[in-house]
RNA sequence: GGCGAGUUGGCGGAGUGGUUACGCAGCGGAUUGCAAAUCCGUGUAGACCGGUUCGAUUCCGGUACUCGCCUCCA
């Protein structure tokens, strides 16, 4: 079996990565809270995990491992969604978890074992505040629930702060009701056109943190293997969760590895609507960049690194797969090639596994190209259909151009070949011509409208 | 102010204490009626200053710069 290793965040070292049960790997991922389309750095998570899940069903089979990745759909931001548009919430949330999957999709991101609603697990939270309670590790005032954050004396250990820091440097005024400055909500009361469920605190909803704590509880139990999810969510989100998982279920270890993927830029900026570099992922795919390329551009930067979204990177990105798609055509998948999982194996290195994808492109290994892709999540069932480089449109062209041509060659007259050539490549075909024929290819950008009049 | 990450050739981007990453672009060649596509070959690195070492891009320390988090944010 490949030996797998990982970067813990926690403890800011490569580790071998062990499972708690190899019959059962257990990650869990935080997921996005459902009240807009998904952004491009919303995305890089999910991709990034998509191929982690991936190499763990490849090593340790597709039924032994257990993918959670929750739905954040009670939040303030979804609150004051509902409030501008005059929507339901629900009506928001579905059709937001809707797009979600189909833009990621879209990116060849295999849906979670488990994909949670937060709204489905209340009643779990409401337990595990309970127990928080109960142990002496959070307190009820004015309807609200505050986790104490000094009951927890490891509190700060992943982000790597000091309570006296974090005071220090807290910039939010402190809620009269908080014994503490870095006491943080669990459950918040809820007034009437807030969505609010019956508590032993009153009518509430729960707070930001608590949710993952409580879903990763239920299905994947008090410790498992691996929680990831985007650098920015260290402090506080996965600081509190830590201390909310801790002191709640003290014979668990919660996560044993911790991963966190660097942040996304846009032309080396930081992705802001401020800036006017912000963009959907759904309106990346509507302007034709494909999602296999985004998808390539992803696994291009390693994912503990800062990775630059550029218009060049993904035109170079869509060449190198349209030439590999035309490799594996109509081919089938072979062995998996080994230094492909060796380097996927190595932290995730993605960038290696494209090396190695690029050498057995070069290699003319087509059926470890193609299985490689797959591996990786470029390549699905078929070939994507920006990619198929056959289209029905140009069958007769190439008949034509073939004629034209070799009449052309015996009476030296190369001015139709030349017309026709001018005009398909103005449509976006791609033309060659040699000794063993004329073939026609359409290319990305292929419009079969400007054929018109061709003939 | 506190915490953390990073700085590799024209660009993107890895591994590695001593020997070619890889890709794109460039250059040279093959092929082609001309192209396109394809194939072959090829140059250019390791922010700065010290230290450890026979030898450092790779380990250690410092400096500079960049970025992220500390506030909803992936």
């Amino acid at each position: 079996m490949t030996d797998i290793t990982l970067y813990n965040s926690a403890t800011r070292r490569k580790e071998a990565f062990a499972p708690l049960d190899p019959s059962n790997v257990r990650m869990y991922v935080c997921g996005p809270t459902v009240y807009e389309r998904a952004h491009l750095g919303n995305a890089r998570p999910v991709v990034v995990f998509d191929m982690l899940f991936r190499l763990l069903r490849h090593v340790y089979g597709a039924d032994h491992v257990t993918y959670v990745r929750n739905l954040t759909d009670v939040d303030d931001k979804i609150n004051a969604r509902a409030a501008e548009t005059g929507r339901p919430i629900r009506e928001i949330t579905d059709e937001t978890i809707r797009w979600f999957h189909n833009d990621m999709g879209a990116l060849g991101t295999l849906p979670p074992t488990h994909e949670p609603r937060a709204t489905d697990h209340i009643a779990g939270m409401i337990v595990m505040i309970e127990d928080l309670i109960a142990r002496g590790h959070a307190y009820a005032a004015e309807g609200h629930v505050l986790f104490s954050v000094g009951s927890y004396e490891a509190y700060g250990a992943l982000s790597g702060r000091s309570v006296e820091d974090m005071i220090a440097g807290a910039r939010v005024e402190v809620a009269p009701y908080k014994r503490d400055p870095m006491d943080f909500v669990l459950w918040k009361p809820s007034t009437g056109i807030e969505p609010g469920w019956e508590s032993p605190w009153g009518a509430g909803r729960p707070g930001w943190h608590i949710e993952c704590s409580a879903m990763s509880r239920e299905l994947l139990g008090e410790s498992f293997d691996i929680h990831g999810g985007g650098r920015d969510l260290t402090f506080p989100h996965h600081e509190n969760e830590i201390a909310q998982s801790r002191c709640a279920n003290p014979g668990g270890d919660f996560a044993k590895v911790w991963m966190h993927n660097e942040m996304l830029q846009v032309e080396g900026k930081k992705m802001s609507k401020s800036l006017g570099n912000f963009f959907t992922v759904r309106e990346l795919l509507d302007k034709g960049v494909p999602g296999e390329v985004i998808r390539f551009v992803f696994l291009s930067t390693h994912y503990r690194k800062p990775m630059d979204w550029t218009e060049a990177k993904a035109e170079e990105a869509q060449r190198v797969l349209r030439k590999w798609y035309g490799q594996v055509e109509g081919v089938d998948g072979g062995a998996v090639p080994g230094d492909l999982v060796v380097a996927l194996a190595d932290d995730l290195n993605t960038a290696g596994a494209i090396a190695v994808l690029h050498r057995l492109s070069t290699d003319g290994d087509a059926a470890g190209l193609r299985t490689g892709l797959e591996l990786v999540g470029l390549l699905g069932a078929s070939l994507p259909q920006w990619a198929a480089t056959a289209h029905t449109d140009l069958g007769v062209f190439e008949a034509l151009l073939a004629q034209a041509r070799a009449s052309a060659m015996a009476s030296k007259d190369f001015a139709e070949v030349d017309r026709l050539k001018a005009g398909l490549m103005a449509a976006g075909v791609e033309v060659r011509m040699s000794k063993e024929g004329v073939k026609l290819l359409a290319k990305p950008e292929f419009d079969a409208t400007k054929l018109e009049g061709l003939v």
